[in-house]
DNA sequence: TTCCAGGCGTATC
DNA sequence: GATACGCATGGA
């Protein structure tokens, strides 16, 4: 990991990121583009403006501490993902799927946020996905905690405009605030019990249970797989993916949604 | 108007 | 355990 501090800002060179392929490809719902190859949003409360492209990135007034306490694991950048690509170029599919979107990393997010986040993604898309959750920011003022939320009712989440999602994020709410589902245990568990855990919430089903068992909980073995990734499974691995890549294959998931949504998409 | 969006719960077999 | 269907909301 490279960087160097400049005043208020960390100025970053990282070869394996672009801003496009992480923060506005339904990894993360509180970035917005703010300008050519630059952004502003949020880990939990902290705040944070970036930009930059083909190794060179600006973090904004920001501090070291910050970037090594906050923002360097959410990138990810502990990680080497020109060496998982290599692994991954093994296979003709996964290798045209890397060189498509070379920018593609996990970001590590906040359990919490992750599982309200992605309980908000089911059968919606990534636009109402982002409104739901500013809405939701905006009226507490900060993400709300799951004691907060915990408090509310269906009627009272009406601003959301969530539709039937509202009961599910109070029932994941009380769980997680009882700790009938314990975030700290799920941390600790391996894959299969971890996401057992988590759907015993109303509306955590497989695919939201490995999106926020990858992103929210580091387990990379997680691999949401949605309608994009059945097309991919169908068309180019049935008979599964390679055992070989099993550890990581989550974040082999996102270079394949990526190159089936934004390539294979295009066909439609 | 109809269809769809990074699914899930429920009923039914 | 597999399969069909409804579900809130809003954009295309």
């Amino acid at each position: 990991m490279k960087y160097e501090v400049s005043g208020k800002d960390i100025i970053l060179f990282e070869d394996d990121l672009e801003l496009d392929d992480v923060l506005d490809t339904g990894q993360a719902f509180r970035w917005n583009r703010t300008g050519e190859n630059a952004y502003f949003g949020y880990c939990l409360d902290r705040p944070l403006s970036i930009s930059g492209t083909k190794g060179r990135f600006l973090l904004k007034d920001t501090s070291e501490e910050d970037f090594l306490n906050v923002w360097a694991p959410y990138f990810d950048l502990d990680t080497d993902y020109s060496a998982l690509r290599e692994l991954y170029s093994k296979d003709p599919t996964l290798k045209a799927a890397c060189g498509f979107s070379r920018g593609i990393r996990l970001l590590r997010q906040d359990g919490w946020e992750s599982l309200v986040s992605f309980i908000f993604s089911s059968n919606n898309n990534i636009t109402r996905i982002k409104g739901i959750i500013a809405r939701l920011a905006e009226h507490y003022g900060h993400f709300p905690t799951p004691e907060e939320l915990s408090g509310e009712t269906v009627e009272s989440l009406g601003y959301l405009r969530s539709g039937f999602r509202a009961r599910y994020i109070i029932d994941a709410a009380q769980k997680v605030a009882s700790k009938e589902v314990d975030l700290g245990l799920i941390k600790e568990l391996p894959y299969e019990q971890a996401k057992s855990e988590l759907m015993k919430i109303t509306g955590v089903g497989p695919k939201v249970a490995d999106c926020v068992l990858l992103s929210g909980f580091s387990k990379t073995e997680a691999f949401p797989v949605d309608v994009w990734i059945k097309r991919v499974m169908a068309e180019y691995y049935p008979d599964g993916l390679p055992e070989e890549f099993y550890q990581t294959r989550g974040i082999a998931q996102l270079y394949l949604f990526n190159y089936i949504r934004k390539f294979k998409g295009e066909e439609k």
